[in-house]
DNA sequence: GGCCAACATGTAGTAAAATTACACCAATAA
DNA sequence: TTATTGGTGTAATTTTACTACATGTTGGCC
């Protein structure tokens, strides 16, 4: 969570800025303090503190001081430091490993507040499932579907822009369009979602908690933006996706019962030597 | 903080006990209710349920939030326990994130005996590099394809058996390729191999140490075999590839200096907005 | 049985805290 | 200049936790 706030600094105004660098500095009282006297604290006014929540991801104030005790009583280890140049091969190498292992961490200590159950919900009944993204959400997209189409529900992976809009176009109430970016900026993105929302299909959003894609979607699952502050920085937040992807297919699984079971069975037999 | 309130149960009122057993029995749900609700949902007034907190040693509502929010987030190691059919969704959830995160944290532990200098020596002076896998591996070959010929060298992904074994037929002595299976059972992959370094190339295994494509590589990377015990076991084997294979980007990134860091700019450039 | 005491519980009110709506101001582009 | 946008604060609204007080309910004692 701390670091979800710091990544987020430069992007924000003046005003909230503070915020955030005050509740970085003050970990422990920031998790029970109250709007009014954060407000106060870091010379600002209540709303411009909420409107910070807002940014970083979260619901609300209430919800900043959940995740605070929450990453407060979580021991942190993995931490995450940038690669330089000058990091000997197998600095570097554990480092990227350890920035992978932080971001499922995270990942995981947020997965309470992700609407698990209502996109298992949605996929349960879907007619067809779309899996779009581009660039290295492409790989992702390809392999939620190569995932999910063992479970007997038809499934599609769009990787480029015009299919994407395409497969918006022509949605009908019970399909699915599961949208993996990790910045949510493409525009394009927000089009297919509000598109396909109006045509009354279930929108999933896979990005960005702070951007366009994931306003427009029915059920957002937010992935923290790792920013690029090293060109040598990996795509970990991608790790955390598939991760994301995985957990969200077994517990469509469950839901499923006997007939997941029965799928998946089948699928792994065809393989056998 | 459940312990205790389980403990102070029998001396509590009736209303209060009915407080005390619904938060042992919702303690997630619990963790960021309101007052009222959780009045309204023990059938019982909100007063009461003041009362209960100052009864199990709390000042007020307001911290039981707190300490059940801590209680929730404790430090519950990532040891992985199979998913059950009986699972409900979010346990299935958290267990799934679990056992990726603890695949992560073993290759980790066992970066320091894998050939990472060597493959890097290898990678920088390729002519190209071919990087082959079958299903699931399939995407993360041609996740691995789309990020290293960012670096400038020339790659390309295959993921049928002829393409591979075509492959490995006509490679020359300064290519790479870089075989990923989860079992290393698949017989045509050893093939390839043999194939391959007959001709004087380079070949990555990223696969199950005790298989014949380990045998046949020129260069080992160990990857436990996760034994799918459940059907619902997700594929984290895939996930420590992946990230393997980020780290081994990176450090091939610091190996070619200065110009991997012009090419990685450049190709970030391309997607600015 | 009637009366009192102690406790349990709920009603209604209060104070504080979070959130929203709206207006203002400064910087930037036309 | 004027319009527009984004950032910011003021003030009103709603929600939330807590408190004071009233009402019942039980159990003992005369």
């Amino acid at each position: 969570m701390l670091a979800t706030i710091s990544q987020a600094l430069p992007r924000l105004s003046p005003s909230e800025r503070r915020v955030g660098h005050w509740i970085i500095e003050h970990p422990k009282e920031a998790a029970n303090i109250t709007l009014a006297r954060l407000a106060r604290e870091c010379e600002t006014s209540e709303p411009t503190v909420v409107r910070f929540c807002r940014h970083v991801g979260l619901g609300g104030f209430r919800e900043l001081a959940i995740r605070l005790t929450e990453a407060l009583s979580s021991p942190t280890t993995y931490v995450h430091r940038d690669v330089s140049p000058d990091d000997s091969a197998s600095d570097a190498v554990i480092k990227v490993m350890d920035a992978s292992i932080q971001s499922l961490i995270e990942m995981r200590s947020q997965l309470s507040s992700m609407p698990i159950d209502e996109a298992v919900i949605a996929m349960k009944s879907a007619r067809q499932i779309a899996f779009a993204g581009l660039g290295a959400s492409g790989h992702v997209a390809s392999d939620a579907c190569h995932k999910f189409f063992r479970l007997g529900i038809p499934c599609s992976s769009l990787s480029d822009i015009p299919m994407i809009l395409q497969f918006a176009a022509i949605t009908q109430p019970d399909d699915v369009l599961v949208l993996l970016s990790h910045t949510g900026r493409w525009q394009d993105f927000a089009r297919a979602a509000k598109l396909a929302k109006a045509r009354g299909a279930s929108v999933i959003a896979l990005t960005n908690p702070d951007s366009d894609v994931a306003r427009e979607a029915s059920l957002l699952f937010p992935c923290p933006v790792i920013e690029d502050t090293s060109v040598y920085t990996p795509m970990s937040s991608r790790l955390a996706q598939l991760a994301l992807l995985d957990a969200i297919h077994v517990a469509l699984a469950l839901a499923q019962g006997d007939t997941a079971s029965e799928n998946l069975r089948r699928s792994k037999d065809a393989l056998k030597f």
